[in-house]
RNA sequence: CGGUGAUUGGCGCAGCUUGGUAGCGCACUUGGUUUGGGUCCAAGGGGUCGCAGGUUCAAAUCCUGCAUCACCGACCA
């Protein structure tokens, strides 16, 4: 491709609207524009980079027994209704009407439409196991799109769903899928782990995400130091800390804490470690047949954090989790939030396991202003259960048993889970066994954000010049820079022959043959990320010489003028 | 959805307090100059100041409403 006849659209400046890295190099350096919140055009060379992240899924899918369809963006409301999710789901799901006032939405994910289709398929066991993908624009109508395409309202999606007879058959395509989400995430050079996931609103059991492991993350992931123990930290338990409680050894006592009504502030007003205090949080409970009981208590260590997961999962917490406000805390516990403690309080009491193992400690008094200080469990609070509601921490013991856990962000680009019966029942999806009895499917699915991966590979890939594409994803792999090629002859013989012999041999090549100054032509080959460069300047080429440079290394050397096609061969062989 | 802020040429911004008919840098066009890291000089083109209404002799500027966009929070395969 030659500069002069394509859209390069670089940027000199930053847009003021973007936030992140990724998103102000998207825009900088020609690859994206955005249309309207959250929706984004891809120019010619975001779509190259596009293109080549979905090769790579496609083949890695096809290669471990995928097929690919294409199912339409635009589905009818009926599926939606049948598999319940019509009610379930909220304004994230775009709803409109065609000109005869029928129901659709824009699809934010296709379970109902393939359950649907495979249901009128496939009728027989000796169909199965089935596993089908695509590669289709999705619609999420996000509260709050931010960070590009990131996180976007439309995005690329590859989504895979299998069907099967049995929980082996199951595991076995969900352990196909896991290797082939590993084979590409590799392949696209990214440096990502795979970790323990929940299964969150789609349903199902057994759960995987993949992390590309980078600061701006979105997601906390928790990695043991010395196993291959991963897992996000809303899913990592917490041990319970080891050994005996401390015994007492002070009494109760009440102290007024003006102005304090952080843990923050109370450590530093009673001269005590925040892990030294309990906080307390209050939430709506409910009975065993998740009916609401009105609150109930949860306490922390002061240094830890909620894990609303954990909480909500806890069976005397109301899901979804709801704290109680201002006003129903004060009537409950005659204190506003910042001094309300579990001694005296007649609801449930929830304790966090190290909470639980604190002794002297100190708390919230339930009158304004004050707290209680040498506090300990079942002297003063006789009632109460323990339990996992805390995020881990860096540090804390790996519940795999080995090593401690680190903490590290990643951005969630892959997510695989085991979704059980959920849609098929709902859809009645089944075929007829051996037994000739009808059998209803167990189903996996299994998502890749291809358009999201654009983004993560850049929060990895990245310095004070721009983007340093992974060779399998670069828009381009090869750029000729030619000095001053409108004023010499010589230098636009080389150059021509060069990107001649470079793209015949099947280079994706970008000859910047612009009226430029070099200055303007190398910021913005580096802006690109194109990871080789050759630059063909007077000088060199009295020797028959050019510069060759690597984008990410930064090194240089001189190549013969007739030793580049090998070179370059060499270079990029795997690619 | 709650809070905060923004909207002036393709991009980044000033002007608004104190109303008088729009400006700077980059980009773009033309000519010259320069030529291995975003040259320099000169001349140009491009804006119903987000939309609607109001106040006024006069509105980018003051008032009201609306829209759009972003950030923080809640939420989220």
């Amino acid at each position: 491709m030659r500069s002069s006849q394509y859209l390069l659209a670089t940027m000199k400046e930053n847009p003021a609207d973007a936030e992140i890295i990724s998103h102000k190099l998207m825009l900088r350096a020609g690859l994206v524009r955005r249309l309207a919140s959250g929706l984004y055009t891809y120019l010619p060379t975001g779509v190259r980079t596009l293109r080549k992240v979905e090769r790579i899924v496609r083949e890695e899918l096809n290669k471990a027994g995928a097929i690919e369809v294409l199912m339409p963006m635009v589905q009818n409301a009926e599926l939606w209704q049948e598999s319940g999710r019509w009610e379930q789901m909220d304004a994230e799901l775009l709803r409109f009407q065609d000109r005869h006032q029928r129901d659709f939405v824009l699809g934010p994910t296709h379970e109902e439409v393939i359950t649907d289709l495979i249901r009128r398929e496939v009728t027989s066991y000796k169909q199965l196991p089935l596993n089908l993908y695509q590669i289709q624009t999705k619609f999420r109508d996000e509260r709050r799109p931010r960070f590009g395409v990131m996180r976007a309202r439309e995005f690329l999606m590859k989504d895979a769903y299998s069907f099967h007879l049995s929980q082996e058959s199951l595991q076995q395509t969900y352990n196909a899928m896991y290797q082939a989400y590993s084979n590409i995430f590799t392949r696209l050079g990214l440096d990502f782990r795979a970790v323990l996931a929940d299964s969150g609103a789609i349903g199902g059991s057994v759960s995987h995400e993949f992390h590309v492991l980078a600061s701006s993350g979105e997601d906390a992931i928790a990695f043991s130091d010395s196993s291959d123990y991963a897992a996000n930290v809303e899913m990592a338990a917490a041990l319970p800390p080891q050994g005996e409680r401390p015994a007492p050894s002070q009494s109760l006592a009440k102290v007024s804490t003006p102005n304090a009504g952080s843990v923050e502030d109370v450590a530093a007003l009673l001269n005590v470690p925040p892990a030294q205090i309990a906080k307390t949080l209050i939430v709506r409970g409910c009975n065993e047949d998740g009916e609401d009981s009105g609150f109930v208590a949860l306490m922390l260590r002061g240094d830890h954090q909620l894990n609303a997961l954990k909480a909500e999962k806890h069976p005397r917490v109301a899901q979804p989790l709801t704290f109680a406000t201002d006003a129903e805390i004060e009537a409950l516990t005659g204190a506003q939030p910042g001094s309300i403690g579990p001694v005296g309080l007649e609801i449930p009491l929830v304790v966090d396991h190290s909470a639980a193992h604190l002794s002297d400690f100190v708390c919230g008094a339930n009158q304004n202003e004050h707290h209680l200080t040498g506090v300990n469990w079942l002297r003063d609070i006789a009632d109460f259960e323990t339990s996992d509601l805390r995020n881990v921490v860096s540090g804390d013991a790996s519940p795999c048993g080995q090593g401690v856990l680190e903490i590290r962000r990643g951005i969630e680009v892959g997510h695989i889970f085991q979704l059980g019966d959920k849609y098929s029942q709902a859809m009645k999806a089944g075929v007829l066994n051996e037994e000739g009895k009808n059998q209803i499917l167990t189903m996996g699915c299994y998502g890749i954000g291809v358009s999201r991966i654009m983004a993560a590979a850049i929060e990895q890939n990245h310095d004070e010049h721009g983007i340093i594409w992974p060779d399998a994803i670069a828009p381009f792999q090869i750029a000729i820079i030619p000095m001053n090629m409108h004023k010499s002859v010589r230098i636009q013989q080389a150059a021509e022959q060069l990107y001649q012999q470079l793209t015949e041999a099947g280079f994706e090549v970008l000859f910047d043959d612009r009226k430029e100054r070099p200055g303007v032509m190398f910021a913005d080959m580096e802006l690109m990320g194109i990871p080789h460069q050759i630059v063909i300047g007077e000088r060199n080429l009295d020797q028959q010489q050019v510069e060759y440079k690597h984008r990410r290394s930064g090194d240089k050397s001189l190549l013969q003028l007739d030793q580049v096609l090998t070179e370059m061969q060499s270079k990029l062989q795997s690619a």
